[in-house]
DNA sequence: TCGCAGGTAGAAC
DNA sequence: GTTCTACCTGCG
C-alpha cells in the first residue's frame, strides 16, 4: 500500500542515524523485523515516486502495523513546514534541497538505539552499523532471516570478551570463543554496554524516559554508563523522538561555527546550547539537516582539517 | 604505517 | 566549570 507522505527512504536509510542500523536492503526493499504489539512482523519498505510502498506479513493489524511504520520514519512530520522554517534561516536556506525528503529514522525499540548510540562514540558509522547487526545475529530472535534486538536482561548476561567466555565455559580453546561482545568489533565499549544494560533490568526505567521533559530525560540517560552528552541527545532524538534535542558533535561544531560564528572555535557544549536556542522543536531536524547537507554539499571535506 | 572515526570517563587545572 | 588524555579496532 502506498503511504502518502513525501519521504527520501534510501537516504533516511543511509544517513547513519544511530536508532538502529539500517534494514537489509532486497532488491529495491528494505526489510526488516518489526515487533508490533510484541508480535514479530517483516516490514517491507520500497520507494514509489515520492512516497513509501509499505507491504508486511505477520500476524498483527494493518492499522497498529501502519502506525509503527508511521512511527518510525517519522511519517507524520510536516517537512514542508520545516523546509519554510529553513528557508527562513539565510544559513540554513539551501539545505533543503541537499536533502530532500530526509526524515528521521526512529528507533521502534528504544533500548536498540541506546546500544547503538553507545557504540557509535567515537567510531566510524560503518564499523558501529556493522557491531549493532553482530549483536542482534548472535543474541536476538531470528524471524525468516531478520533478527529482533536483544533484550536488557539478555545483554546484561552476556559474556565481555573470549578470556571471560573461556573461564565460565568448557570451550577449550580462546580461538572458539565467539559468543561474547568482543566479537561483535565494539572495543572497550562492550563493558559500558552491559553495565547499561543491567542498569535498566534494575534501576532505570527506561518506559519512564517518554515521560519526562526533555531537560529531565536529558539529565536521567547522562547517568548510563558510555553515554555522554552528545550520545544522550542522539538517544533522546532517535530513541524517544524528543525533536528539540540538538546532539553536538565534531562535525556539528564545524559546520555551526563555520555558519554563525565566522569560522571562530566554540565548544561542543556552547553549540548544543545555541542550536537549542535557535532552532527549538526544529533543532533535532536541523542537526539531521546540516550533517548530510555537509556531507553532500562538500563543505565536510572543505571543513576537514 | 599511523591517524581517524558523528566521544566518554577520569583526572588535573 | 573547562581542558587534557587514553582508549578498542577496522579502514584509508
Amino acid at each position: 500500500m502506498i503511504i502518502r507522505k513525501p519521504i527520501d527512504l534510501e537516504l533516511t536509510q543511509i544517513s547513519g542515524q544511530t536508532s538502529q542500523p539500517p534494514w537489509k536492503q532486497v532488491e529495491d526493499s528494505f526489510k526488516q523485523v518489526v515487533l508490533v504489539d510484541g508480535k514479530p512482523a517483516i516490514f517491507d519498505v520500497k520507494q514509489s515516486g515520492e512516497f513509501i510502498d509499505f507491504n508486511f506479513t505477520g500476524d498483527v493489524s494493518k492499522k497498529e502495523a501502519v502506525s509503527k511504520l508511521k512511527y518510525i520514519y517519522d511519517l507524520d512530520f510536516d517537512l514542508d513546514k520545516f523546509y519554510k522554517f529553513l528557508r527562513n534561516h539565510a544559513e540554513l536556506a539551501e539545505m533543503s534541497e541537499f536533502c530532500n525528503g530526509l526524515r528521521l529514522f526512529l528507533a521502534p525499540n528504544p533500548f536498540e538505539c541506546v546500544i547503538s548510540s553507545i557504540c557509535s562514540a567515537n567510531n566510524s558509522i560503518k564499523r558501529w552499523t556493522k557491531s549493532a547487526n553482530d549483536i542482534k545475529e548472535k543474541w536476538g530472535d531470528e524471524y525468516e532471516g531478520f533478527y529482533t534486538f536483544p533484550s536488557a536482561n539478555t545483554l546484561k548476561n552476556v559474556f565481555l570478551d573470549d578470556e571471560e567466555e573461556f573461564k565460565m565455559t568448557n570451550i577449550d580453546d580462546t580461538f572458539k570463543c565467539k559468543n561474547n561482545l568482543k566479537e561483535c568489533g565494539v572495543g572497550y565499549r562492550a563493558q559500558y554496554m552491559r553495565n547499561a544494560s543491567e542498569l535498566f533490568t534494575l534501576e532505570m526505567d527506561l518506559s519512564e524516559i517518554s515521560k519526562m521533559s526533555y531537560d529531565e530525560a536529558f539529565e536521567s540517560i547522562l547517568k548510563v554508563p558510555g553515554v555522554g552528552p552528545k550520545v544522550a541527545d542522539c538517544i533522546l532524538l532517535y530513541g524517544f523522538n524528543f525533536k528539540e534535542a540538538f546532539p553536538s558533535d565534531v562535525w556539528i561544531k564545524r559546520i555551526v561555527s563555520y555558519l554563525y560564528f565566522d569560522g571562530k572555535d566554540i565548544s561542543v557544549p556552547k553549540v548544543r546550547e545555541f542550536g537549542m536556542e535557535e532552532f527549538g522543536d526544529n533543532a533535532g531536524y536541523v542537526q539531521l539537516y546540516m550533517f548530510h547537507y555537509a556531507r553532500r554539499s562538500g563543505l565536510m571535506n572543505k571543513l576537514k582539517k
